[in-house]
DNA sequence: CGAGCTTTTGACGCAGGTCAAGAGCTGTGG
DNA sequence: CCACAGCTCTTGACCTGCGTCAAAAGCTCG
């Protein structure tokens, strides 16, 4: 297990207006004076080191995160240990809305990095929702933008290919990481375990590893040492969205 | 296609204080004044005809709904005519979210069966959250629940066994309408056909009608004439949480 | 250097997909 | 009132994408 205190740990907290959140569309206009209600609420910072439970599946009444730094994800685990990734966390996004709205939390979230949260106490939703009905409004959007994501993760576990599977998470997480500045060029961090995409995308390990060395051959893409390098997104794109046997045709090589 | 009217055209419009909605425990404590400003903001309503779209892929900016009456569904569909259903719509639920908050709508809705709507227009929303922050927050609270049936159903998706797959939906569906009262002892209406539960839990047609078959012949499920009977409850329950494998050494019938 | 990850690869089996065809039901029109 | 078109449901035969089992190789860290 890593030590719990990253080693930068005498760092300063992030004020409200550094926050990653400010670039999101969502959050993009606040006014100075919501800045400062945040700010208010805020209660504190958390790290997470890698691999560590930011949520468990039935906590209650947990406290509210904003994912400041790093990397995390959303699962569910049945009885015998099969578990389903449900999406994957990034910096700007709202975590522990569910357990806080409904009674419990049906889902864990684990840090797939060391990462980094600002912390808002459970009972805060409400007053924020009475005080500043825009940023009530920002919470209902990031809820229905984080359940478009189950949505589309949804439509390729149910009716998609392995390879289009593997294809779609890629290129998705590709771009979402890239939209949020932390591309190099087009390379990617990447701190996912093939375990983790065979999970996220209902494959088995194994199958999982067989699909990626195809991609891989076919020239798709590049993935080591934690990063993704996707040199012909357009072509890995049109592979995601159609049928693998059309491509079953054509030499894989 | 069937006439777009219902018979019973004439009947009035449904007012607020005889809404559906009212049940729902995040309606439950709606005050005079609320539901007042509700009925204010409701254009009209709509009837939709059993097969007929609420909403299609790809409407901007619609208007929003909520389910009076009926049933219907979430889905998606891919270019080759794949189609995965995300999840099934019960009188009470709100439709239109997405497609009002996010830029278009990713997801179509079918009615399943005749429906009524009550309709609200698409710039509504914020509004209601400016004037009534309480509403907002219930606007978020029945996202939130409805991410968690996606959820939910991806990881049957994703992770179950086709039997576990068919007996979670099922005892999924019963339990929902049996809560909004419509149950008939341990029987309720089911308008779906077999091609709607393959879209919903990503199985072919023809490996549903085995698996229900052979959930049939187990006694653990009556299907007939749109009404869907579970007898065995818990038994079903048990099976739908267990490995399918425990259960192939006993005898099936 | 050994324990425990993660990634790879081969061999083999099966759950579930695909193809085909027929039966039952309902609505429609001649 | 029957014939026919178009659903939905069933069942059989066959096939394959993906899972499972096994084993080994590379990496990382203590």
């Amino acid at each position: 297990m890593r030590p719990v205190c990253p080693p930068t740990a005498m760092k300063s907290e992030i004020a409200c207006n550094q926050c990653p959140l400010r670039a999101l569309p969502a959050f993009a206009s606040v006014t100075p004076e919501q800045r400062d209600f945040i700010q208010g609420m805020k209660v504190r910072e958390r790290s997470v080191p890698a691999q560590a439970p930011v949520l468990r599946q039935g906590d209650k009444r947990s406290e509210l995160y904003t994912l400041l730094t790093g990397w995390a994800f959303r699962y569910q685990t049945l009885a015998d240990g099969r578990r389903q990734i449900l999406n994957f966390l990034l910096p700007g996004d709202f975590i522990g809305l569910q357990g806080n709205l409904l009674d419990v939390e049906r889902t864990g979230v684990e840090a797939l990095t060391d990462v980094t949260l600002c912390v808002f106490p459970g009972d805060a939703l409400w007053p924020l929702f009475r005080a500043h009905p825009e940023l009530g409004f920002d919470v209902t959007w990031l809820c229905a933008h984080e359940k478009l994501l189950v949505d589309d993760n949804l439509v390729s576990v149910g009716r998609r290919s392995a390879l289009e599977r593997v294809a779609m998470l890629l290129i998705h997480l590709f771009k979402r990481v890239r939209a949020l500045g932390l591309a190099d060029g087009d390379s990617v961090p990447f701190p996912l375990t093939q375990h983790h995409v065979a999970d996220a995308l209902g494959l088995s390990l194994v199958h999982t590893n067989r699909t990626l060395r195809r991609l891989h051959a076919m020239k798709m893409l590049h993935l080591e040492r934690g990063r993704l390098t996707l040199g012909a997104l357009a072509s890995l794109q049109s592979l995601a969205d159609y049928e693998a046997r059309e491509l079953e045709d054509r030499p894989l090589i």
